[in-house]
DNA sequence: GTCTCCCGCCAATCA
DNA sequence: TGATTGGCGGGAGAC
């Protein structure tokens, strides 16, 4: 694979402070699918894609597992995986949608609670188990386990009801899973915008929810919940992770002044900005799938949802539509920070006055 | 002090 | 048997 992905003496020209968020996983996955979502790329060889990105093959396998439960890679052979695209996404979710729905209606007369359902599943899994040999279950567990499996099932967490934010500990006492593992995938899935984070209005903690599709169903629009993007990391200023191993900040071992580091940076990140849109109006060409616009790279000017004229009119009602679509180019951060909090307090009154209306439903 | 999540050990699996 | 794959938890950065 060619690239425009820096080669490892542009790491040495490059270095900069340790920083958690230079490494994370929602980051690498940027990275990589830059590397994969570019014309004539059809197989990724893990080794090529540690080796351009300059990280362990370890974390690779992490997001090609994330990835491989949406759909978007396949794999081919050792070390060689199948780029499928993001067009692959729609009908893996679709496919794990039913799958969740079908898993709601076969164990309802037990799991009465929607959150109960991947945890009766996996009960369901371990009394199949029980009757085989040892060895089998051992495996069944192992797979189980995999970050494949809880990624899928954590797609179908919100899928598989009306709920719409769902927190960490949540996520993790239904899937039975460890918080760690779910932070891994909702990285990846919040650096291809099929999931946000947020603050819960309620005690503060990050809750997720689903972007990608209800947008469509609730006329919401990712890009207006990015639009404090300020205060975030920034995925894809950096396509390699530039510090081979971690270690502690040391100034002494930068070989460029401060601000040479800068003024390098804000290069990159503005040939980036126009690679990405460049990148993005193509895909939005090139897609087949009209209703659907995925990966990190959309700018916020263009509407995410790609719906017709007609259901943009409806949309515009939303706040998050607004927000989206007439955002200032030179943005006040802080008047962004003040309406996203309006946003966020408008849509947590709704999830509650939705839960209300259910419940008086059930009375 | 808690939350978040990177890192790498090492066991399971594969070729 | 060596290489590949990936579960897992320690522990440190971020808040």
């Amino acid at each position: 694979m060619s690239s425009s992905v820096h080669t490892e003496d542009a790491q040495w020209e490059n270095p900069s402070i340790y920083s958690r968020k230079n490494k994370s996983l929602g980051l690498l996955c940027s990275n990589f699918l830059k590397l994969c979502d570019r014309e004539g790329v059809d197989s990724i060889s893990l080794d090529n894609a540690a080796d351009q990105l300059g990280v362990e093959r370890r974390r690779i396998y992490d997001i090609v597992n994330i990835l491989e439960s949406i759909g978007v890679l396949s794999r081919k052979a050792k070390n060689q995986y199948r780029w499928n695209g993001y067009s692959a996404i729609p009908k893996a979710v679709d496919l794990l949608k039913k799958e969740g729905l079908k898993d709601l209606s076969t164990v309802s007369s037990t799991c009465h609670n929607v959150s109960n359902v991947i945890a009766c599943n996996h009960s369901d899994v371990k009394e199949k188990g029980e009757g085989e040999t040892s060895g089998s279950h051992k495996i069944d567990s192992r797979k189980e386990k995999s970050l494949m499996i809880l990624a899928q099932n954590f797609v179908k967490l919100f899928h598989s009801s009306d709920v719409d934010l769902i927190s960490i500990d949540k996520a993790a006492s239904a899937l039975q899973a460890k918080t760690r593992r779910l932070y891994d995938i909702a990285n990846v899935f919040v650096s291809m915008n099929l999931i946000e984070k947020i603050r819960s209005p309620d005690n503060g903690k990050p809750v997720f929810r689903w972007i990608a599709w209800k947008e469509n169903q609730r006329s919401g629009s990712p890009a207006a919940a990015k639009s404090d993007d300020s205060t975030r990391r920034t995925f894809g200023a950096e396509i390699t992770n530039t510090i081979p191993k971690r270690c502690r900040a040391d100034s002494s071992s930068d070989l460029m002044s401060n601000g040479q580091v800068k003024r390098l940076k804000v290069a990159k990140d503005d040939e980036l900005k126009d690679k990405n849109q460049e990148m993005s109006t193509e895909q939005l060409n090139e897609r087949g799938t009209k209703d659907f616009v995925f990966g990190p790279f959309g700018p916020a000017s263009l509407s995410r949802s790609g719906v017709s004229g007609k259901e943009n009119s409806k949309q515009i009602q939303n706040w998050e539509d607004l927000a989206s679509k007439y955002h200032p180019r030179y943005q006040n951060k802080a008047a962004i920070e003040l309406f996203a909090h309006y946003v966020e307090a408008w849509e947590s009154w709704q999830v509650e006055a939705a839960n209300e209306l259910n419940k008086q439903h059930e009375h």
